[in-house]
Parts: structure tokens; sequence; C-alpha cells
DNA sequence: GTCAATAGTTTGTTAGCACATTCGGACGTG
DNA sequence: CACGTCCGAATGTGCTAACAAACTATTGAC
């Protein structure tokens, strides 16, 4: 059994047990650790490290949790058999972009401080014909137009300008005013494209969009924002990690 | 503040935290406590029920991370705006159809222990070239039908038969051999309908179709199941819930 | 030689304690 | 009356300790 190099630096604000998470999924996801390998048990990490069992323990937990261990009683914990371990995470099709070394690129087609839309408004909280802040953008992925995405936020968030909109993602927009979505409901399914649409995203013919409404919440289950996307069924999907533990 | 009735089961297997956070889940969901309601704090919970305060401390961190409480050190812990918490879960599209009150029908089109799949073995863990189960089944809602769903699994799945396969859902017949799918990871997508597909659902000319294919997993790992489905978009989408905690 | 009892290892659960951090409100001062 | 400071309350982090449960491997009996 490899003894990880492990180093924990009490001083810092960051929780010992975070630090050694960060550490062990390095090891892992470096491919240090190999899948089926055996992991140091709990008691000697955690003489070896100089902490406590619990908090070496949770830091495991943090691990198993994602998929990363499995700790079986009387065994021992082992490294999952990986898969490619892809997290879908909250993010927004920009960032995604971005990862996959893309240059995504974006269109303002439309921002208006008082728009009015039912179904927006009551997934923001909001009584039917209350104002709301309406975008609408096109996003290129390289050159190619690749989705329309038609987003509805709360009255507060009127200052947004169409420049920070061509810059950045929507969420890096939000990040950048204290907004941190931390749960979202999607709705992801497919339809034909209207002709606007077709022309639009320079479609041809019959080609089918995927479509993907989100309704988006704070950490106290404020809502956000709320999302109506659609996106060229040829150039997009969306992975969704399931789990159950 | 409701001192909510609790009962602690000390001689039950079931560990205490999680009997008191069932408890809690249900008086949550069952409306008895509602959005922004403060909570008991730890310590009085603690104290009343004759727990540790680290046992209710993650029964709460249970109901913290389903998304149903909200801490805030210095503050408290109170209710989470609720959504409407449909969970994205490990099912299979039978379960969710009974779930919605619907009559699921199965009609299998298909079922060979001798089927030679490349892209299903090596999901799988097979080298390629290996003899796989495979699985086409038409699936109706009621008299529609709704999707056609191609599956793949190990080789040692080979006494699956037509019959239960067509009165239950796929992973109902692996739970019953005790395989416990524990994480998948899903893509989403759309295309256009092949002559035969658009035959086989009844489709009228370019309707488009959902697919979905899906990896699933045991809890240690490894694989349990490949399945590459389609679905008639008019009549089908698919709800995920994104978290970030 | 085979099988069963047993000892040992490892994770799972629960308890109790100490201190840090953060937030809201009360209090006091200008 | 307004503003800033202090304090208490609540959660966050970390430690020690003990026992339970599950599994392996060895040992012992037949």
């Amino acid at each position: 059994m490899a003894a990880l190099p492990i180093s924990i630096d009490r001083t810092s604000p960051v929780p010992l047990y975070h630090q050694l998470a960060e550490q062990l999924t390095a090891a892992i996801s470096g491919g240090t650790l190999r899948p089926g390998d055996p992991f140091e048990n709990e008691i000697a990490m955690s003489d070896r490290l100089g902490l406590s069992r619990p908090t070496v323990r949770r830091a495991i937990s943090e691990l198993v949790n994602k998929g990363l261990l499995v700790r079986r009683r009387g065994i021992g914990t082992t490294v999952a058999n990986q898969m490619v371990h892809r997290k879908a995470e909250l993010t927004s099709l920009y960032d995604d972009l971005v990862r996959e070394g893309r240059t995504p690129r974006t269109d303002v087609l439309a921002l208006s401080c008082e728009a009015y839309d039912d179904r927006a408004a009551e997934v923001l909280g909001l009584p039917p014909g209350s104002p709301l802040v309406s975008i609408v953008r096109l996003r290129y992925a390289g050159d190619l137009p690749l989705a329309i995405l038609r987003n509805w936020l709360p009255p507060a968030m009127n200052d947004l300008t169409v420049k920070e909109l061509e810059t950045d993602g929507l969420y890096a927009v939000l990040r950048a005013r204290g907004v941190r979505p931390t749960v979202a409901r999607q709705r992801i399914g497919a339809r034909n494209a209207t002709a606007e649409e077709r022309r639009t995203l320079h479609m041809s013919k019959a080609e089918p969009l995927v479509t993907m409404t989100r309704s988006a919440y704070d950490a106290d289950g404020s809502p956000v924002e709320f999302g109506d996307h659609c996106y060229r069924a040829d150039q997009y999907s969306v992975e969704v990690l399931v789990s159950d533990r």
C-alpha cells in the first residue's frame, strides 16, 4: 500500500478534513492510486498524519460520496472502478464550452427590464404580471450558432449590461453580484425548430432541437433564474450523473 | 417553535441518526413545518431527545444535503423554501410511469443472450467481441407507443425471461437478482427517427426523438447495464435535479 | 483433510467535550 | 436619534473514547 504523501497546514483557514479530501482526490484522479487498489485504513492514516479518526473519516466520506472510494466493513476501503467521472455540476453552457477548450461567443439579441411572462414569474415566486428582467442570447461555439438562450431574472437584476453578458456566462455575471445558484431543476426534451429559430441557428430543413427549461435556486431555496433554452441537436447533448448514495 | 414529537427506538438496528432524519423529513414534507420556520437548535434537540449533539447533527445534515433545511451559522437552522422536490432518482421509465398513475405496457421485441456490441461491451468493462445479453423493448404508456428501449447486460444475466420483462421494469428485474444500480451516467440528446422507428412508434412525418444513453453502475463501481433509449419527444421529457451542496 | 469455532482487523455508530466563527440584537455613547 | 461596539446564541471544526458489526484468516476439532 502506498503511503501517500499528504501535507496538512494547520494554520490554514481551510478545514483539515477538506485539505485531506482534496489531496486524496488528487491522488486518485492523478492516477497514483488505481481502481481496486486498497486504501490505507482509517486508524493508520490518522496515526500517520496526526489527525483524529473522525477527521480522517470525514475526508474519506467526501470521496465515498463522490463515488471515488468504496468502503466495506471488515475489509477496508478500496478505490472504486473509475468511470470517466465528469461531474454534472451546476454550470452554465458557457463554462462547459470553455472547459472543453472551445471558444464561446455570445450575441445579446434582446435585453429588457420590463418583460412579462407568467410562467417565469411563477417560477421566480412573483405574482403574475410582475415586470421581470428578460434576456435573449445567441450562443456560438466557435463560428457555429449553437443555441438560443432565453432567461428571466428577478427585477432586482436590472443593472445588467449587454457588454458583460457578451463577455461572460450568465452564471459568472450572477456570481459577481453575490448570487450563488445552488440547486436547479431541469427539464430536457426535444421539438422541431420554428422557422425563425431555423433561420437564427442556420439549420437546414427539419433538424430537431434539444430543449431545456431550468429553474435555479439559491442556497436557501429562493428562486434565482428561469431559463428556456434550445440547442441544435446535432451539436449538443446533456450529460447527467444520477446517484443513489 | 414546535417541539416535534420524535420517538427513538434504541433497540432497533436502524442507526439513531437515520431514525431521527426520517422522522424530521416526514415532519417537513408532511407540512407540520412550513418554509421559513425556525428549526429547533441542535443543543436543545439533543437534550430533549437524550441523544448526543453529533448524532442530532448528522440527522440534520442528511436533510440539509437533500435541500430540505438551510443552516446558517449564528442564526440557526430553518426550513428551506420548498420546491416541488421531485428528486431525480435512479428509477426506470417503468417506475416513473407507475408513479404518475399511468399504466405502462411492454412488448419484448427481441431478447438474445449472444449479442455483440462493442460500445456496450466497453461500457460493461468487457473485451470487444464478448457475448452480451441484449434486450429490445417497446414501451407503451396506456395505448400509445412511447419508446424503444435497447439494453445490454453482462453475460451472467442470461436467465432473463420475456415474461418477467413484460410484467416488470428492468430495474425491478435486476433488483430481484440482487443487482442494485447506484450511479448512472446519462447522456440526453435528440435526433430524427429512422423510418423503422417511425413505423414502430406510430409517428407522423418528421417528429423528433429524445434519445438517452445510460451507463449504470453498482455501489462498488462495477458496470451493471448499458441502455440506448429513444422516446417520442411529444410525450416525453426528462427531469433532472442538479445540486451543488 | 474438511469443516466449524474463534481471534483479529476494519469500518460503523454513538457519546461527550472544547474552542472557533459568524450573525443578530441589545446596549451604550456621541 | 443615529451609529458603532459588545455579547450571546447558534452552527462549524476538531479531538478522545468506546463499543458494535462485518468480514478474513487462522486455528482447532473431528
